[in-house]
DNA sequence: TGTTTCACATTTTTT
DNA sequence: ATGTGAAACA
C-alpha cells in the first residue's frame, strides 16, 4: 500500500462504522491498511474502547500485523492494546473456553470439564494416533457396531468426518444431535433431483448422451457389488439419458442405523479427547459456540459493540455463526474476495461470502429458533467495494481475470460469462505498464526455469520497482517461484542448488526429501554398515550413471576424494558435526539445510540415538513426509519457492509460475468431489458390510453411493481461484512454465507459449562433484542392466509412495544377514523378532541378502533385472524364497509380485531340480502368503513398459 | 463422421 | 477416481 491517504473508496469505507457491511476487497486493494484505519475511527469515538471491538483475522500473524499497524494509527499505545480482541476464531474461542468454559461439555452431554490446562492438538498425525487409540477402545465396547467397522478402509476417514461435521455445526449431544444439526445428515431430495436433472441432459441437440450416462460408463469398475445391486445396463439405460428414477432409487436408503454409528463415535471421541484432556481446532469452536448459545447472560456480557472478520472467504459456517453470536449490534463488517477462497480443505465455505445476504439471514434464524439470540436486524446489508490495486500493473489485473474463466479440462463446459459477471474489476493505481507476460514450457522444465532466471536478474527490460520509487534491474530476492504442489518446490530447489543458483524455500516442505538431506543419510549409511545403500545415494548425486555406480560398488573401486571424505566424517564425534561438514562439502547452504540440521540435531539432543536408529529416523521422516517449516529469514538474496497456498497474502515484484502440468495443476477431479458426506446428499456409506451374501462376511462397495457421487459436477473452481491467487501475486511480471506435458490452463490463458531448449552455458558447473572425482569405469560386459524400481529409490526406502507397503530398514536386514552367519546379535525391537523366529523355524541351509539378476531378451537386447532377496532357505528337495514387508496395502501386491517373480526364475534356473516357492513374510503378524510368480514373457513386458 | 467404449496413466493444499 | 486419446461402432 503506497499511499498514506486512503482513497475514496476506502475513505468511505473507514468512515461508515455503523451498520452492517459486505467489502468486495480484491487483492492489493489496501485491506490491511483500510481495516485497521476503521479500526482506529472506530476506537475513536467517545465511549467506545478497543475491548468493544472484536477484529477476528485467520492466522496468528495477520492479528500480529493489524495490532503494530493500529499501534502506529491510532491513539493507543501496544501495551493498551495487548489484550484487545484482535485475534483468531481459534484463539478466541480458547480464551473463551479457558475462562467460562469448565462446563461446556454438559450441554452436549458430557461429564468431563474444560480447564485450563487442556492443551490444543496442532498436530494433525498426533490427533491420528490419539483417534486410533480411542477408536481401538470403542470397537471392543461396541461389537454391535461391527459392520460399520469393517467396512471402514481408514480410520482416518472417520475422523475427517468428524472435523467436517464440526466445522459445519452439526455436533452430537447425549442422545441424539445437537439443535437442528441432524436435518444436515439427511440431505436434501429436492436439491439433488435438480442436480441430477440438470447433469442428465443430453447433449448436441439429443444425439448425444448425457454427461451423467456417460460418468456411468464406469459403474462397477474397480467395485464390488451386493448381487442384488443393479447391472451396469439397467442403471444406464439405453437410451441418451439415464431412467429418471434412478435418482429416487439412489438416494432413499435408511440411514438410521449409519447416523448412530457417527453419532455415538463423535460423542465418545469427544468425551474420550476432554478425559485426556485435550481439544483439537474444531473442538474449540464447537465448544465456544454451545457456550454461547447456551449461557445467554455470558453471550449478553460479551457481546461485542463492534465486529470486523477479515479474510471472510476463509471462514467455515461455523464460524459465521459464531460471529453472528459475538455480535451485540448488526454494526458487522466483513472484508473478503470469493476470488482468493482457496481453503475448502480447512472447512472455508465460498459462499459465505458469495451469497452472505441469504446465508445471514438463514443463519439467524437458525440461532433464533427457541430465543432471540441475535437481536439486531440482519438487512440491509451495505455492500462495498475495493477496487484500486496497489500493487499490479493494469496488464497484470486484466491477465488475471482470465484465470478465473480458464477451462481446467480440455472438454470443461464453464460459462464464461456469468463468471465475469460476477468479477468486480480492479484498476491498477499505478500508470507504468511495461509488463512481460510470458509463458514457456521445455522437456526440462527445472532447467528452464533457472535459465530464465538467469535471464531476468540483472536485465533493466524486466525493471523493477524499488523501495525509492524509482525502476531498477531486478535481483534473485524479488522472484517468487509459486508452485501448486510442494513436490515440485522440492525438486526445484534440489536442481537451483546444483547448478549455484540461490533459492530458498518458504513454508512446510518435506525435508527430509530433499536431496540435501539424502546426502547425510548416504554418508550416515556409509559410516554405519549399511555403505552399499549408502554409495548408492552418493554416487548417484554425483552424477554417475547407475551402471557407473553398479560397477564402482561391484569393484568396491569408491573415488579417492570420497574414501579420503569418509576418513574426515569417522572422526566427528557428534551426527550434528556430520551432517555440518556434509552440507559444507557439498557447498549446501540455507535454510532447507538449517532445518535438517535442527531436527537431527533436537533428536539426538533429546534421545540418544545410535547412528544406526538416526538412519532409521530419517528414512522413516523420508516416508511419512511430515512437513517442517522453512523460513529463509529477510536480507537474503534469493529466489523464494512457494506453494500458492502459503503465498496468499504476499506480493512480489516478479512471479513464476511454475509446473502447469497436466495432472498437477488443476489437481485431478479439483475438489468437487469432497462433499459427498453431508450437502445436499446426507450422511453416506461408501462400502457396506454384509454376512448373508455367497454366505461369506464381506465388505462390498454401496452401489447407491457410486452413482450418487457421479450424480456431482466436477468443481474445478476453487483450482481456478488458486490460479488466480498465483497470478496476483505479481507485481511488474509474470511467467508461466510448463514441462513436457502442459496443462489446458496454460492452453487457456491468452499468452504465447514458447517451447525452449534451456542453455546454461551461463551457469558454471564448477561446484559439480563428478568432475573432482574421477573413476575408470570400463565399459559394462554383458548385457545393460535395469532396475525394477529406480535405483536410488530402491535404495532410499521402498515404501516412499504412500499404499506401497513398506520394505525394511536397513537394520533389520543387517539383523538377518548377521544371525544367519551364526554372529551373536539379539533382536531389539519387534520386527526383528519376528524375523528370528522365522529362521529359527527353517532348517536346511539359510542365506540372507542374495543379489539376484534375471537376464531377458527385449528387442532383441540382452537386459538384466534385478533385486536383493531378503532370504533363501534351501532343503534337498525345495527352494524357498522369503522377502520380509511390514504391512500389506492392496497397491503393494502387484509390486511384490513382479519383485517375487524375478527371483522365482533366478532360483528356477539354478536349482532346476528342486521344487521352488516365492513367499512374503509379513513380520507385523508374523505371516507368510506364497505369491504366484509371472511368467518371463510378463516380466519382459513389465521392462518394457518401465523403460 | 460423430458417438461410445476401452485402455491407460496419473493422483494436493495446511491455519 | 478421473481425464485423455485411440479404437470400435453406428
Amino acid at each position: 500500500m503506497s499511499g498514506v491517504d486512503p482513497n475514496p473508496e476506502q475513505r468511505e469505507l473507514i468512515e461508515a462504522i455503523d451498520g452492517l457491511y459486505l467489502v468486495d476487497a480484491g487483492a492489493g486493494t489496501g485491506k490491511t491498511f483500510t481495516v485497521t484505519r476503521r479500526y482506529a475511527n472506530i476506537v475513536a469515538q467517545d465511549g467506545v474502547d478497543p475491548e468493544d471491538v472484536l477484529l477476528v483475522t485467520f492466522t496468528n500473524n495477520a492479528a500480529e500485523e493489524m495490532r503494530e499497524r493500529i499501534v502506529r494509527h491510532s491513539e493507543y499505545g501496544m501495551r493498551e492494546l495487548a489484550n484487545a480482541p484482535i485475534q483468531t476464531f481459534h484463539s478466541l474461542s480458547h480464551d473463551l473456553l479457558d475462562e467460562y468454559g469448565h462446563d461446556a461439555p454438559t450441554s452436549l452431554g458430557i461429564d468431563e470439564t474444560i480447564t485450563g490446562s487442556t492443551r490444543i492438538i496442532e498436530d494433525n498425525i498426533i490427533e491420528q494416533a490419539l483417534f486410533r487409540e480411542f477408536l481401538g477402545q470403542f470397537i471392543d465396547n461396541h461389537p454391535r457396531f461391527e459392520e460399520f467397522f469393517t467396512a471402514l478402509s481408514e480410520t482416518s476417514e472417520l475422523l475427517d468426518l468428524i472435523k467436517e461435521l464440526s466445522a459445519k455445526g452439526v455436533f452430537p449431544t447425549a442422545d441424539g444431535w445437537y439443535r437442528d444439526g441432524e436435518s444436515h445428515l439427511d440431505g436434501d431430495f429436492e436439491a439433488f433431483e435438480t442436480l441430477f436433472t440438470d447433469r442428465n441432459e443430453s447433449r448436441n441437440g439429443g444425439s448425444k448422451q448425457s454427461k451423467l450416462r456417460k460418468k456411468l460408463y464406469q459403474y462397477g469398475e474397480d467395485k464390488t457389488y451386493l448381487p442384488e445391486a443393479p447391472t451396469k445396463w439397467d442403471i444406464r439405460g439405453d437410451g441418451k439419458q439415464v431412467p429418471t428414477d434412478l435418482a429416487e432409487r439412489v438416494f432413499e436408503e435408511d440411514r438410521t442405523a449409519l447416523k448412530r454409528f457417527v453419532h455415538d463415535v463423535y460423542h465418545a471421541y469427544l468425551e474420550f479427547a476432554l478425559r485426556r484432556n485435550y481439544l483439537n481446532f474444531g473442538f474449540l469452536q464447537l465448544f465456544a459456540f454451545v457456550l454461547l448459545c447456551e449461557d445467554h447472560a455470558l453471550r449478553e456480557r460479551l457481546e461485542y459493540e463492534y465486529v470486523m472478520v477479515d479474510e471472510f472467504q476463509d471462514s467455515s459456517e461455523i464460524q459465521f455463526k459464531l460471529t453472528l453470536l459475538l455480535a451485540g449490534t448488526n454494526n458487522i463488517c466483513v472484508v473478503g474476495d470469493w476470488k482468493q477462497s482457496i481453503y475448502s480443505f480447512q472447512y472455508a465455505d465460498v459462499d459465505n461470502i458469495r451469497e452472505f445476504d441469504d446465508r445471514i439471514g438463514q443463519f439467524t434464524a437458525e440461532l433464533n429458533q427457541d430465543t432471540d439470540r441475535v437481536t439486531f436486524p440482519t438487512t440491509p446489508v451495505n455492500d462495498k467495494q475495493l477496487t484500486r490495486n496497489y500493487r499490479s500493473t493494469q496488464s497484470i489485473l486484466d491477465f488475471s481475470t482470465h484465470a478465473l474463466t480458464a477451462r481446467a479440462t480440455k472438454n470443461e463446459s464453464l460459462d464464461a460469462e456469468a463468471i465475469s459477471e460476477q468479477i468486480t474489476p480492479l484498476t491498477a493505481d499505478t500508470d507504468r505498464d511495461d509488463s512481460y507476460i510470458e509463458a514457456l514450457t521445455s522437456e526440462d522444465e527445472h532447467e528452464a526455469i533457472l535459465a530464465k532466471i538467469d535471464a531476468i536478474v540483472d536485465n533493466d527490460a524486466y525493471a523493477v520497482e524499488g523501495d525509492d520509487g524509482t525502476y531498477r534491474a531486478p535481483e534473485y530476492g524479488d522472484i517468487a517461484v509459486l508452485t501448486r504442489t510442494r513436490d515440485f518446490g522440492r525438486d526445484l530447489l534440489d536442481t537451483a542448488s546444483d547448478f549455484g543458483l540461490p533459492m530458498a524455500y518458504e513454508g512446510g516442505i518435506e525435508v527430509f526429501r530433499t536431496d540435501a538431506a539424502k546426502l547425510v543419510l548416504g554418508w550416515l549409511r556409509i559410516l554405519e554398515r549399511d555403505a552399499e545403500r549408502g554409495w548408492v545415494l552418493v554416487l548417484e548425486e554425483a552424477g554417475y550413471t547407475i551402471d557407473e555406480v553398479k560397477a564402482i560398488i561391484e569393484r568396491e573401486a569408491y573415488p579417492d576424494e570420497m574414501v579420503a571424505f569418509r576418513e574426515d566424517l569417522r572422526d566427528l564425534e557428534t551426527f550434528g558435526g556430520v551432517a555440518r561438514r556434509v552440507f559444507e562439502q557439498y557447498g549446501r547452504s540455507g535454510p532447507t539445510a538449517d532445518v535438517v540440521l535442527d531436527t537431527i540435531q533436537s533428536v539426538h539432543g533429546t534421545t540418544t540415538f545410535t547412528r544406526g536408529e538416526l538412519i532409521r529416523f530419517i528414512e522413516e521422516a523420508i516416508a511419512d513426509g511430515g512437513t517442517h517449516d522453512v523460513d529463509a529469514g529477510a536480507g537474503t538474496n534469493a529466489v523464494t519457492v512457494q506453494t500458492i497456498h502459503a503465498t496468499k497474502g504476499l506480493e512480489y515484484p516478479i512471479v513464476i509460475l511454475a509446473n502447469m502440468n497436466a495432472n498437477k495443476f488443476p489437481s485431478s477431479g479439483g475438489n468437487g468431489s469432497d462433499i459427498a458426506y453431508t450437502d445436499p446428499i446426507g450422511l453416506r456409506q461408501r462400502k457396506v458390510y454384509s454376512v448373508e451374501a455367497h454366505g461369506v462376511p464381506h465388505v462390498y462397495d454401496s452401489w447407491k453411493t457410486d452413482v450418487l457421487n457421479r450424480c456431482l459436477p466436477q468443481n474445478y473452481e476453487e483450482e481456478r481461484r488458486l490460479l488466480y491467487v498465483a497470478v496476483t501475486r505479481a507485481e511488474s511480471h509474470l511467467v508461466l512454465t510448463g514441462g513436457a506435458d502442459p496443462n489446458s490452463f496454460l492452453d487457456a490463458l491468452p499468452v504465447a507459449v514458447e517451447d525452449v531448449d534451456p542453455d546454461l552455458s551461463a551457469f558454471n558447473p564448477e561446484d559439480d562433484e563428478h568432475s573432482t572425482y574421477t573413476v575408470d569405469i570400463p565399459e559394462p560386459d554383458g548385457p545393460t542392466s535395469y532396475s525394477p524400481h529406480t535405483f536410488i529409490d530402491d535404495a532410499v526406502f521402498e515404501g516412499n509412495t504412500g499404499g506401497r507397503g513398506m520394505e525394511f530398514g536397513s537394520d533389520v536386514h543387517e539383523f538377518a544377514e548377521r544371525y544367519v552367519l551364526g554372529e551373536a546379535v539379539e533382536p531389539n525391537n519387534p520386527d526383528k523378532e519376528h524375523v528370528k523366529a522365522l529362521l529359527d523355524s527353517l532348517d536346511g541351509e539359510t542365506r540372507a541378502e542374495i543379489d539376484a539378476f534375471l537376464p531377458l531378451t527385449v528387442d532383441g537386447e540382452e537386459v538384466t533385472i534385478g533385486g536383493i532377496i531378503d532370504l533363501l532357505h534351501v532343503t534337498a528337495d525345495r527352494v524357498e524364497i522369503i522377502d520380509y514387508k511390514t504391512d500389506l496395502t492392496t497397491h503393494a501386491e502387484d509390486e511384490y509380485r513382479k519383485q517375487l517373480s524375478i527371483y522365482y526364475h533366478v532360483v528356477a534356473d539354478q536349482y532346476p531340480d528342486r521344487s521352488i516357492t516365492a513367499s512374503i513374510f509379513y513380520t507385523d503378524d508374523s505371516t507368510r502368503y506364497n505369491i504366484d510368480p509371472l511368467d518371463k514373457g510378463a516380466l519382459r513386458e513389465l521392462v518394457l513398459q518401465s523403460v
